[in-house]
DNA sequence: TCCTCGTAGATT
DNA sequence: ATCTACGAGGAG
């Protein structure tokens, strides 16, 4: 007999671990590893996940109460492997594992069960599909028949397809009525209609001249030592990770094709993850001209057929190389050589969802259990890669950085001007420019270069005050100041997504909530003011293209606004967050950072660091053509460290000063942090509930190896979000500890209570 | 004595 | 998560 180790998908604290399930004979044939079951659980239905198949049943089972697998619904999405990560992900982030199995499965395919209102329970099946093409081509009659004088439709069906096979859609477009035409040739044996697989998701090209990748005359040096480090690591084939610690521009993207062309030499595969925010057409077109139809393309922004089409091509064998967004790690490709995290710094690799992974530990942990390589490329490495390249290994795989300190062709690294806002006396009274940024500003448009300029939004959105009492809208169900949408003329909760019509200062209709003053004026700068001010300022034949979250909500938007910067002959690029990623425009020669210090003063550690990342990141879309790049910061703390080293070009500085805050406080690389949040309705059920986890907590760190300390409970940053309460409690650990696992038990130690949710979160990011 | 409600405990 | 078993408390 044989027996499927089954995971139910009911994700809870409660059930964990896998069931055996007797494979009944029926299904001998298709109930293997990664499948999706239907399965009896605790006298009910559940669909779970096939981890494993056995033919012993685990020990202390009574052979009597194994229940048959009752169905199999899904094929299988993930081998061996992918379970033991799943496994992995679930013990080292304090998640079910269920959760982390479903980032395996294959996209847009839902299979769950529920109770319909008689109490049954019911399966529910939502299967995006294969979508198939008619083609029509001339049969070899076909080729010779002439249609009677009067058949016109005919005439011109048979006309366009004498140049070759055409999808039916397409001559229905040329000729009307094409379709029954097809029919009819089709019947009398002329034409032969053939469906073949319609891949969704392969976009249109884009004429981004960056989105190509010519192959180089001649690498660097730090290119050549990059590959070579690589190809150490993938002969090696155990896990081992390699660092591209490379100046922005000093081209990695080169060196990820190049080590990609190697493994695919050796018959194995490639997984690229690239952030989110710079998936754009011009990476995908990158990877696009030199793998061509190898690379599969997986992000949040395809449909959810587009999406299961590009899985499809992985899983199907057809396609060798994955570039994604986080969750293209789990793409079912086989014989993985190499895992590729680009800006591998990148806060947004931390899942805020569970279960709450790292990309890059999971890329570290996929690469292990693969026997692959991992590369690690950035420009500004997070300081927990950093430590354990200095360590040179970490859990038993050897960590080796390779740094590529020059851009190819010669092109120098900008200059960098730091504009100190308290002491330069601003032109006009108001506005967002000192005199050096507005006069750079102006200079590049007489001499017809681009330049970009970097609004740093984060932290700084724009807010209504009253001028006479001083309140500050918040929202009603949140603990959140509301943001203020000039286009609109809404204040909106980025909490909870609520929203309210307002209008501002100077409007007439104007009024404070609280004292019914009409002084209810906006404070703060968008992105649609600086717009404004740059249409001011500069002459008319000045492009000004804005990109942020508005700009670029519609699909394509993103690619489309850049084609029109790169079409154009001078212009300024001004965004938030998202143009200080990956762009590659060689015409820029200017970087203007409006406010760079917003983010200085969040309250969260990992404040600096990211403000560092942020001003060298973008700093570094200056300058990479022939004619050298500037870059002008202007902020009100000029002094900190995190801005004078981007000047200074000094990393060292900034990572002395970073590393010696972190050790004093006990905060990573130099230990583990995990932020436990208690939330619910009753702010006194959540206080109880957070003591006790505090408690129960403190009493099984007591005595262990390494430094613990268990702070709080303490009312989070945001300490109510849509009506609920938050409290959290933060666990620092030594940095070899098993924070996960640990947790884990001390959550399933203490007695149930409903109305109070628990989010463990190892190794978080977003402390808010 | 039987029934209802609430909770502890297990789920293959 | 949710199903079942079991015990306390109340009406008949």
């Amino acid at each position: 007999m044989r027996y499927a180790k089954v995971v139910p998908d009911i994700p809870t604290r409660a059930i964990d671990g896998c069931f055996d399930y007797a494979i009944p004979d029926a299904l001998a044939g298709s109930c293997d590893v990664g499948c999706t079951v239907l399965v009896s659980f605790a006298h009910r239905l559940a669909v779970g996940y096939v981890v494993d198949v056995v033919s012993e049943l685990a020990e202390g089972v009574n052979p009597l109460r194994v229940l048959p697998v009752e169905r199999v619904l899904a094929e299988p999405a993930f081998d061996r492997v992918g379970a033991r990560l799943a496994q992995w992900m679930a013990a080292e982030y304090a998640a079910p594992a269920s959760v982390c199995l479903r980032l395996m499965l294959a996209p847009g395919q839902t299979t769950r069960v529920h109770k319909d209102e008689a109490g049954e329970w019911r399966l529910a099946v939502d299967r995006t599909k294969a979508v198939d093409d008619r083609w029509a081509q001339l049969s070899v009659t076909g080729r010779g028949f002439v249609p009677r004088r009067n058949a016109s439709r005919q005439r011109r069906v048979v006309e366009a397809l004498a140049a070759g096979p055409m999808r039916v859609a397409e001559l229905s477009a040329m000729v009307p009525g094409a379709g029954s035409v097809v029919t009819a040739l089709a019947k009398r044996g002329l034409v032969e209609v053939e469906h073949r697989r319609r891949i969704r998701g392969v976009g249109e090209p884009t004429s981004l001249s960056s989105a190509s990748a010519p192959r180089p005359d001649h690498l660097t040096d730090g290119q050549l030592a990059a590959l070579d480090a690589i190809a150490r690591a993938t002969d090696a084939g155990c896990g081992d990770v390699v660092l591209v610690d490379g100046v922005t521009g000093s081209g990695k993207t080169e060196v990820y094709l190049d080590a990609i062309e190697r493994v695919r030499e050796r018959g194995r595969s490639a997984i690229v993850l690239v952030p989110e925010i710079s998936l754009t057409a011009q990476t995908v077109g990158r990877f696009r001209s030199r793998f061509g139809d190898d690379v599969a393309i997986l992000h949040s922004r395809l449909s959810s057929g587009e999406r299961f089409d590009q899985w499809d091509l992985a899983r199907s064998g057809r396609v060798h190389v994955v570039v994604g967004a986080r969750s293209a790690l789990f793409a079912p490709l086989s014989n993985v050589g190499l895992v590729i995290v680009d800006e591998e710094h990148e806060g947004s690799y931390k899942q805020d969802q569970a279960p709450r992974y790292h990309a890059r530990e999971a890329a570290a942990e996929l690469a292990r259990l693969r026997g692959a390589a991992l590369v690690l490329g950035s420009a500004t490495p997070s300081l927990e890669s950093l430590e354990r390249c200095r360590a040179g290994s970490w859990r038993g795989v050897r960590w080796t950085r390779v740094s590529m300190p020059e851009r190819p062709g010669g092109s120098r690294l900008p200059s960098v001007r730091i504009i100190d806002m308290r002491s330069t006396f601003s032109p006009k009274g108001g506005s967002v420019f000192s005199s050096p940024l507005r006069d750079a500003l102006l200079d590049r448009a007489e001499k017809r270069e681009k330049s970009v300029l970097l609004l740093n939004r984060r932290g700084f959105a724009s807010f209504l005050m009253c001028r006479e009492c001083g309140c500050v809208p918040t929202c009603p169900h949140c603990s959140t100041a509301l943001t203020y949408h000039e286009r609109t003329h809404s204040l909106a909760c980025h909490t909870c997504g609520s929203a309210w019509p307002v209008r501002a200062y100077p409007d007439p209709s104007t009024k404070c909530p609280n004292c019914g003053s009409r002084y209810l004026a906006q404070y703060g700068v968008g992105t649609q003011r600086v717009e404004d001010e740059l249409r001011m300022l500069l002459p008319e034949d000045v492009d000004v293209i804005r990109m942020d979250a508005d700009t670029t909500a519609t699909k394509g938007a993103h690619t489309r606004l850049l084609e029109q910067f790169d079409a154009s002959e001078c212009a300024v690029l001004v965004g938030t967050q998202m143009i200080a990623k990956g762009l590659d425009f060689p015409e820029v020669t200017l970087v203007g950072v409006v406010n760079a210090d917003t983010t200085l003063k969040l309250p969260d550690f990992r404040a600096a660091e990211r403000t560092y990342n942020l001003l060298e990141q973008v700093a570094g879309r200056a300058g990479r053509g022939e004619r050298p790049g500037e870059v002008i910061i202007q902020t009100y703390w000029a002094t900190h460290p995190a801005i004078s080293a981007v000047a200074t070009h000094d990393r060292s500085s900034y990572l002395g000063y970073e590393l010696e805050q972190r050790d004093e406080a006990y905060y990573p690389p130099y230990s583990r942090l995990a932020n436990l949040t208690l939330a619910g309705l009753s702010e006194r059920a959540v206080r109880e509930r957070a003591s006790a986890l505090a408690v129960k907590i403190r009493a099984r760190v007591e005595g262990m190896e390494g430094e613990w300390e268990v702070l709080g409970p303490a009312e989070c940053v945001r300490s109510k979000v849509k009506d609920r309460y938050r409290r959290h409690i933060v666990v620092k650990a030594p940095v070899d500890a098993e924070l996960g696992p640990l947790l884990d038990e001390c959550a399933r130690a203490l007695p149930a209570c409903k109305g109070v949710t628990l989010a463990i979160d190892v190794d978080a990011y977003d402390m808010l």
